[in-house]
DNA sequence: AAATCTTACGGGTGACGTAACGATC
DNA sequence: GATCGTTACGTCACCCGTAAGATTT
């Protein structure tokens, strides 16, 4: 389980379309449903309900998704959080003043 | 960036050693070396102080780190959770009587 | 010199794209 | 028959292992 993987699956839990999620993803909707249906094969139980039409989130897809809502949000808040905590002068990332001064 | 990296970073953070890391992780140790390289250039800054002889966290890496630890959490959880609502037949995964019933 | 991390480089696996098929309305 | 999802298959990128280099004690 990958990373990727669960940002494809939150985009066709979003989406409910596999082809609309695929050009959202700038993937083709093969290789999407490949991505799926591995992740599912890994968890060990599918996770959308397939009608031949469109793709919807079953019992367990809605667990997981929330979970991993979580997740994705909780990786991108360390990400900001060094992002906000550094500045950029002339390409280099460098410690705001204030925090060089409080550790010196 | 991907889970498999994150995990990589979180084994070294907590051992604080390239290659105990990489025994513990069951795979060489400049292939550990070169995906935290690779995550520290995906996030654009350091994430461990390098004395030549061990490897530390600096404040970015504690900050990452323990964002990291709740995202992979939650992932765990959120598999647990799909196992634990399933039961097993014959090698089928299917829902205990008991919610089978509910939604019925 | 021993231990540790980094850089260089080659090979095998897997993700993705194209094509063909299946299914549903 | 049009639209959507799945399966088949070949190619290219990338991860990892082996080897060599750099650095610290």
């Amino acid at each position: 389980m990958e990373l990727t993987q669960l940002e494809y699956f939150m985009t066709v839990a979003r989406l409910e379309h596999m082809t609309m999620a695929s050009k959202a993803l700038g993937i083709t909707q093969p290789a999407l449903s490949h991505a799926i249906a591995k992740l599912e094969n890994e968890i060990g139980a599918p996770l959308f309900e397939r009608n031949g039409r469109n793709v919807k989130l079953n019992r367990n897809g809605a667990m997981f998704s929330r979970w991993v809502g979580k997740a994705l949000q909780n990786i991108e808040n360390g990400v900001k959080e060094i992002e906000n905590g550094l500045i950029r002068i002339r390409g280099l990332l460098l410690y705001p003043i204030s925090i060089f001064l409080a550790l010196t």
